[in-house]
DNA sequence: CGCCGTCTCGTACCCAGGTACGAACTCTCG
DNA sequence: CGAGAGTTCGTACCTGGGTACGAGACGGCG
């Protein structure tokens, strides 16, 4: 009985390329296609694929907005998603796999990777991109310290507003001239936000905003 | 006789989705994949394929320059490139119509749509996803008039290595590692940018990056 | 050949950015 | 009401980023 597959992914075309893949391989089916969370949401409890493939960034609820969903009261079975990006932020990694997601792939990593993805998901195994292993080996080595504590992406508002202005390219003062509070206020946030997204500086914010579609 | 074609993208998983597609077609055969502008150049001189897919962001020589190399010296026939991307950013869209493209298509545009476009082009003809055939309209009724671009950045190749490190968050002393020069080098690559490009930091620097096109 | 652009490195200085505390105020919610 | 989260501000300190010079080496080109 082959394995069936759910694909999740706001681009049409990636879908199709994605189902070509896949029904390349004799013991794989693709059940369904979702163009956004919610339908993948809603497919995923209507079809009960064995593996879903999720985009991470799809317009409304995103893949880990999805996830979640369905690993708090969609599905007994246990969750068998594998994350797909193009990019490979770390925080995205974490989130993805706090979320219950079993595998992380970026789109670069070839066809067979992702049908080897599918199959270790299959069985419940985990298969994550080399690139992000190596990141995510580097973060164990290095003693990732604040990540136990911090829960998902719970920006407050007032940060976002501050993430926002750091991804325009604007300076310290000029945030706090912007926001209208004053300079420490300015700096409290950005530690704040560098420590939730584990950035290293100014500019990884920025380009996370960038990545996370925050800013266009 | 079939309809031959060069796919260059950077990704391989988006080749072989795009492979899958076409080869479907019975009139339309893959010829060739090329994962930079520089592959797609000589493959497209070698093999003198019909038609060539394009994706306009790549490492090294992007899809406009080679577009552009192909139109200046490379083949004697007129040109058949379908430029292919994920975003619909007018002024790519400006620039791959003035390199010599004859199509323009958004990775979320379908299946059916990038065959009728390898179609289309093989006959000469344009084909442009609808969602920018819109825009492009409205460009000529209001009289296609701000134009803030800066068409020719003479940033040089090792600049070009400085802002990919900056747009991946690296800071200084990061980059002088992984470019190998010492960190007063790296600093004054980073201050000919900031003039070139009229960036008041290193963040602006990322963000015209990620703008660009340079990095995703 | 001399000129020019690029890449490289150096020294020195200044300031914006980032860290590490502490603390007050407001609001919501059990 | 007490607890917690969010926002705001303060002080002090240190590092990294940015600026302003100058200068040698290399290669292409008129």
């Amino acid at each position: 009985m082959p394995t069936r597959v759910l694909i999740a992914d706001d681009q049409a075309m990636v879908r199709a390329g994605f189902r070509l893949i896949l029904e390349g391989e004799p013991d794989i089916e693709v059940v369904g296609e979702a163009a956004d969370g919610d339908q993948a949401v809603r497919l995923a409890r209507e079809l009960r694929p064995d593996v879903t493939l999720m985009d991470i960034r799809m317009p409304g609820v995103d893949g880990l907005r999805a996830t979640e969903l369905l690993a708090g009261a969609g599905v007994p079975d246990p969750l068998h998603v594998v994350m797909v990006t193009t990019f490979g932020l770390d925080e995205n990694v974490h989130a993805a796999l706090r979320a219950g997601a079993c595998g992380f792939l970026l789109k670069d990593a070839g066809p067979n990777l992702l049908i080897e993805a599918v199959h270790a998901a299959a069985h419940g195994e985990a298969l994550v991109s080399p690139a992000i292993t190596t990141r995510l080996l580097a973060h164990f080595t290095r003693g990732g310290s604040a990540h136990a504590t911090e829960p998902a992406n719970p920006l407050t508002p007032r940060e976002l507003d501050v993430v926002k202005a750091v991804a325009r390219g604007e300076t310290n003062d000029e945030i706090c001239r912007s926001l209208v509070v004053s300079l420490p206020t300015v700096k409290t946030h950005i530690g704040a936000v560098k420590r939730k997204l584990s950035a290293r500086n100014r500019t990884e914010i920025a380009i996370w905003a960038w990545e996370s579609g925050l800013i266009r």
